[in-house]
DNA sequence: TTCAACTTTCAAAAGGTTTTGAAAGTTCGG
DNA sequence: CCGAACTTTCAAAACCTTTTGAAAGTTGAA
């Protein structure tokens, strides 16, 4: 396979998965252009890669520069910024886990917590309680076991992956 | 909190959280519904409750069949159909598990092995490679570990669980 | 201070997804 | 068979998210 196939390749599926992460398919576009080259690049040359307007590339950038996936980069003697991405992976997968979390495990806690001072007690309350308090369960193991993850560094998960899988 | 309320609270809360999970609003605040109520229920009472169209409730009742997450049951001597919902959050977890791999992971694995054969020699190729090998194998980690899940029962993954929060 | 180079903003347009509801389809008891 | 009770379908409408691009804002060298 030709390179330039293939990169494009990779940036389309990119965008397709990001779209299933809670990051939009432009914003992971960009994060996989700037994945797979080796040199830092300026939002214009992103804005020409992707056939993207000027304000959709600063957008996306700047959400990047947010989740801590992208890096400002500025040559000395240049006006123009210029972006590198993250390139680790287990940084990456680190920094998308605690932006998730932080917008959709946390939230639902919460609700949880509050939702679980019904104090009726009919068989229709003790029955909404059982299935609260089941899913809040679930809900704190993954918050523990998401948060002990984003501390661990990556050789402590690929060895308990490993475990896992036995 | 009054039983009402927290019924409705959660049912908000789900239908959000299902919308980060792939799973869209309304299925996931039907499957809220049938979670927390002890009777199955029609579509009318679903339709009422939740105050959505019969074509709406329709649809969102059978994806959430596909997906494993309710089941029809008949009434003796009744003609309509009532609904329940998969209980066992255990269960619950890992039908949304086996559609996401299947939805997201599988293809992106099927992309990064295709687009790995770039044979190249250059220091641009070699930088694509380098980033697309190190993808691969967390994705191939991910996969393995999901399927280990999917097979495994609940113990275990509590066990694990467990475990790797110390 | 000025000006050109660059970045940011944001209202309007485009594009995508979900919902509606009426019509068509199905099923079963009589 | 028939008709009533129910379910399914699907085109149009509503809604939601993303993208555009022009205008406003910022910055730094001279």
């Amino acid at each position: 396979m030709e390179l330039q196939e293939a990169q494009d390749k990779f940036i389309q599926a990119w965008g397709t998965l990001g779209s299933h992460w809670g990051i939009n398919r432009t914003m992971a576009q960009v994060h996989a252009l700037l994945l797979i080259s080796e040199n830092p690049l300026s939002a214009e040359e992103i804005m020409g890669t992707l056939k993207i307007s000027r304000g959709n590339a600063n957008m996306n950038i700047r959400a990047l520069i947010d989740w801590g996936l992208v890096f400002k980069e500025l040559k000395p003697g240049e006006r123009k910024e210029f972006f590198v991405a993250e390139k680790e992976m287990w940084e990456v997968i680190r920094k998308i886990i605690i932006q998730r979390k932080k917008k959709e495990l946390e939230p639902i806690i919460r609700v949880l917590n509050d939702i679980s001072e019904v104090n009726e007690d009919d068989k229709e309350a003790e029955e909404f309680r059982k299935v609260i308090k089941d899913i809040r369960l679930f809900a704190q193991k993954a918050d523990s076991t998401l948060e002990g993850l984003v501390k661990s560094d990556q050789n402590w998960f690929v060895g308990t992956f490993l475990n896992m899988i036995k």
